[in-house]
DNA sequence: TAGTGGTCTAGACCACTGA
DNA sequence: CAGTGGTCTAGACCACTAG
């Protein structure tokens, strides 16, 4: 019984492999750089293909790397920063925050969205959808659920689609005072559509910010986000310049 | 000439399978009822195991199923819902946050820490680990880093390390004022040690949040907690009983 | 011990990119 | 066109769980 049961649990080769390369990724290479194609790379570590491939996917999963069919596998950079907080939602559409509109349909929302909506479930809103780019790459899609309600006086504007009419619906918005927001971030995986305007395959991995937008007690609007995950950081919380006033009972009991 | 292009682009199996089990799960499954073995289902819909697999594992990334070696697959039940905003993390070791202290080491952190932290890059700080658990389910590991100077009057007390050490520390942090906090969420994989903490296997998703509480105008304290991706929304921002006070200058220009 | 999911292999072919 | 990553197969063995 001399065996101290020390390592007796043999790691999984593409772990280590993943330890291996992300440690030579530290110190060997630099952003951008592309890596030794994945056939080349699983003979040099003695291993199959599909077990290198486990582990490189890990790391595409951390931000640590890129792959591009068809071209190859680079070393990505650190992930940007993007505000989802109180700051860049103020209202969608307020005083540049970063989106820009794509156009604007009305349809009847999945069955899925009735709940946090309260309009009645067969009722059609307006669906906005939005893109966000930063620093020259796309970065999220948002579709933005508005309820007729929330913006009674669109019958006047005469753009009957697209782009404009996705504005004019975001203008109507802003005559609504925004009494708070709540949100939630969860793991996803990019559909068919957010894919191609990600810029990904269909599965990437996208975190999902899901916000409503209350006005007057009421959802107002209700946002559907998704972020490309390999390429972000969603900040939020960042009061910057914003005053909070605390309740005074703070500390209570 | 007569294709017309649709559907030239043989979608892959995998994604094909995914979505007829995504469908099969809404009808004709309910939460917890265990799945036939990955053997029988890939025979019965005719591909490789891996390729089964392959779908299994995105249904798993998008919380509808939970996959246990040794017991089987089974229906997940919806993503609970956790808040990681202002609320919760008032400050660490608040009355009532939901955490709950394991032990405390006195350890130089990481470099990649360093800049966060504005201790010189060799000093110690205290590192408190903190589990969080819901609905009898773990859901979070955090790792506290603690600079010296935030808990200056941390000398008098006896308990020299643990759970009780990990609380001593957490007392002394409420004695300063909040000033802010800023928060970022993103994508990251379960270490070897976390993912015993989480109880799933290594490199399983996770939700890494970073807070920096600042007081004084500095970081006294930076949290990086991981939340299993696969049961948890992070809520945030849900300023239900907070006021705010907006700048008077809000929709400036 | 039997049955589950997790890891791994050595191939094959396909879809895409860029020269 | 050659070279890349993406998909898929048909096996094998291992680690874990429960009865």
């Amino acid at each position: 019984m001399g065996t101290t049961q020390l390592e007796s649990v043999p790691e999984p080769k593409y772990w280590h492999l993943k330890t291996v390369l992300s440690e030579a990724l530290d110190s060997e290479f630099s952003v951008g750089e592309i890596l030794p194609n994945e056939r080349d790379l699983a003979a040099r570590f003695g291993v199959a293909r599909a077990t290198l491939r486990q582990a490189l996917e890990q790391l595409e999963l951390e931000g640590r790397l890129q792959r591009r069919r068809g071209v190859g596998t680079t070393v990505a950079p650190p992930r940007m920063g993007v505000s989802v907080g109180s700051e860049q939602h103020a209202w969608p559409g307020g005083p540049d925050d970063a989106w820009h509109a794509v156009d604007c349909r009305l349809e009847v929302p999945p069955p899925a969205l009735a709940e946090p909506l309260v309009t009645g479930s067969d009722e059609a809103v307006h669906i906005v959808r939005r893109s966000r780019v930063s620093r020259g790459q796309p970065v999220a899609s948002e579709l933005l659920y508005v309820p007729a309600a929330s913006v009674p006086d669109l019958s006047g504007i005469d753009a009957p689609s697209g782009a404009a009419r996705a504005r004019a619906v975001l203008r109507e918005l802003q005559r609504l005072e925004l009494e708070r927001q709540e949100n939630a971030v969860e793991l996803g995986s990019a559909g068919a559509d957010e894919s191609k305007e990600l810029d990904r395959l269909p599965g990437a991995p996208v975190l999902v910010v899901t916000t409503r937008y209350i006005a007057r007690g009421r959802t107002a609007a209700l946002s559907v986000a998704t972020y490309r995950a390999d390429t972000c950081r969603l900040t939020f919380g960042d009061f910057g310049g914003v005053e909070i006033h605390h309740g005074p009972e703070r500390q209570a009991s």
